[in-house]
DNA sequence: TCAAACTGTGGACTAAGGTCAATTGTTTTC
DNA sequence: GAAAACAATTGACCTTAGTCCACAGTTTGA
């Protein structure tokens, strides 16, 4: 499919896939008219796109992302690429860590509040 | 005590705690000498960038950070400030959730590489 | 067939969250 | 009492993650 049906379909803008391809996270082909220079964005972008999206929000950045897409494209040897995925896991679960103790602390003020009403 | 030993001891760099302070998430008052205007910053400023620290961590912005502020010195009715904390704490456990759907997704990826190792 | 919509390219711009450096004045410390 | 360390202020600079704009060529719907 072309850029602007990627765009619609995953939701992302143009200009977020075109940077998100200039930084290698996902790729396209020339596409098969040789008069212009359309290129082709494969369907299972829109699966990469997708994950993108949630993980950004997960608070992973380009650069993670990049390199989770890398171990995955089999870039390197399998032992690495392992160790990538599971470094990235911890430091994940080291963030989920964190925000249960930020809303920890949270709670506890919202407690305060509530028993110094009465 | 003077910004150099808040710094040193909550290990925040002077240029962040005077950012800090600048965007109103931590307050200072003149100092008792006259001769300077060298500022004081009382000890519960510690408490405060530490949780500033983490609650950046579990990636809360600058502007987060301000209204939980506000909230918590009490510069709004109590209910308001409630609801403020109670938005901050449902925003933290949206993006836990989301971290556990991506870690999942990474592990599915880790499960599917070692079964295909065989 | 012709305007509207789409495409690629390139570069400028933005916002957030700091960080660095220069300058001037004040303490500390040897 | 002089050098080293510290403080305030200002403004430039940096990275990340996009977003916007202008240009020229291409497709497409009426």
């Amino acid at each position: 499919m072309r850029i602007g049906e990627l765009a619609e379909r995953s939701g992302t803008s143009r200009d977020t896939i075109r940077f998100y391809e200039k930084n290698g996270l996902i790729t396209s082909t020339p596409g098969n008219n040789a008069t212009n220079n359309y290129r082709d964005y494969p369907e299972d972008n829109l699966v990469r796109l997708d994950f993108f999206t949630k993980a950004r929000d997960a608070g992973m950045s380009i650069a993670d992302l990049k390199d989770i897409i890398d171990a995955m494209a089999g870039r390197c040897d399998r032992s690495v690429a392992e160790s990538v995925l599971r470094a990235k896991v911890d430091d994940l679960k080291e963030r989920a860590e964190q925000i249960r103790r930020v809303i920890a602390f949270l709670e506890q003020g919202l407690d305060a509040a509530r028993s110094g009403d009465t």
